[in-house]
DNA sequence: CCCGATGCTTGAGGAGGTCAAGTAAATGCT
DNA sequence: AGCATTTACTTGACCTCCTCAAGCATCGGG
């Protein structure tokens, strides 16, 4: 125990901390978000297709049911930002697949998330190696299901 | 650069996985209250509830309408886990104050994120210090609103 | 060819969220 | 003191998110 280093924290204090950061990213995301007109679950979905992505693995990722995702994308496609695409191999499947307006406002609402980008700035380069290299080996163990 | 730094994240990569552990994170903490039969925002308000608080300083500390917090305070005290209490100074306001009953499921749900405290359960006592400090400096740049 | 599994939508119903309006009580300004 | 403003909470209308049960179309394996 070098003089530097700070007292350990007890589990729950770690716990709480981690919460309030979680919370208040989210916050900024959907601040964010409301800016364009979204909710945060429309960003969200949004966030997630970089390619086409079918209904169920959309539902799949937000760990929701496929029902509910058909009136996200309804929302999403009545404003232009989403098209529903047929797949050429099975034809059950629907592919979404985000216009250019789509990409377009997903990238703004990343760039907008001020606080977020903010906190992080203060962060040098080698804090920030460390904190990630930490969150990195958290990941795979909160990702697990119970 | 040292033999054992890390590569340097990229501002987004940090941003993303910082996003992925918030969320796997609120995720652990819905499926703990949902197994005592509450919502995710219903254990939120009751993990405020230390000591008596006015509806009003509820609803700042979610950040959303009062008129919210009434319907989830009515349903709180439906199932006996919170009460509503006059204020001995001013009239108009409600103190809402847990149950024995509520202090005891709240305490539970904390204990039952398992995939949190497994996680956080890998690190070792150092290490928890250096993401608490890191993490610890992130938060009062996160928190300020833009 | 048929039967079960899979992908999506619809409809009912609950919870969370906002806004506008209303009531009751406190505060503040002459 | 008295009247106007502000503050605390509730109600009602309306939206989104979310789940479950049911239904339809398609796929794939005996």
């Amino acid at each position: 125990m070098s003089a530097t280093t700070p007292e350990t924290p007890t589990k729950l204090q770690l716990l709480e901390l981690l919460a309030a950061i979680g919370t208040a990213q989210w916050r900024d995301f959907a601040a964010a978000a409301a800016h364009h007109g979204l909710t945060s679950t429309q960003a969200k979905v949004l966030a997630q297709l970089n390619g086409p992505l079918p209904m169920r693995a959309l539902a799949t990722l937000l760990v929701c049911d496929a029902s509910n995702v058909t009136g996200i994308v309804d929302r999403l496609e009545g404003r232009g930002l989403v098209r529903r695409e047929a797949d050429a191999s099975d034809r059950r499947v629907k592919n979404v697949v985000a216009t250019d307006e789509g990409r377009d406002v997903i990238r703004r609402v990343r760039e907008e998330m001020q606080a977020t980008h903010g906190a992080l700035d203060t962060l040098g380069a080698e804090d920030s190696a460390t904190l990630y290299a930490l969150l990195a080996r958290l990941r795979p163990g909160m990702e697990k299901d119970a």
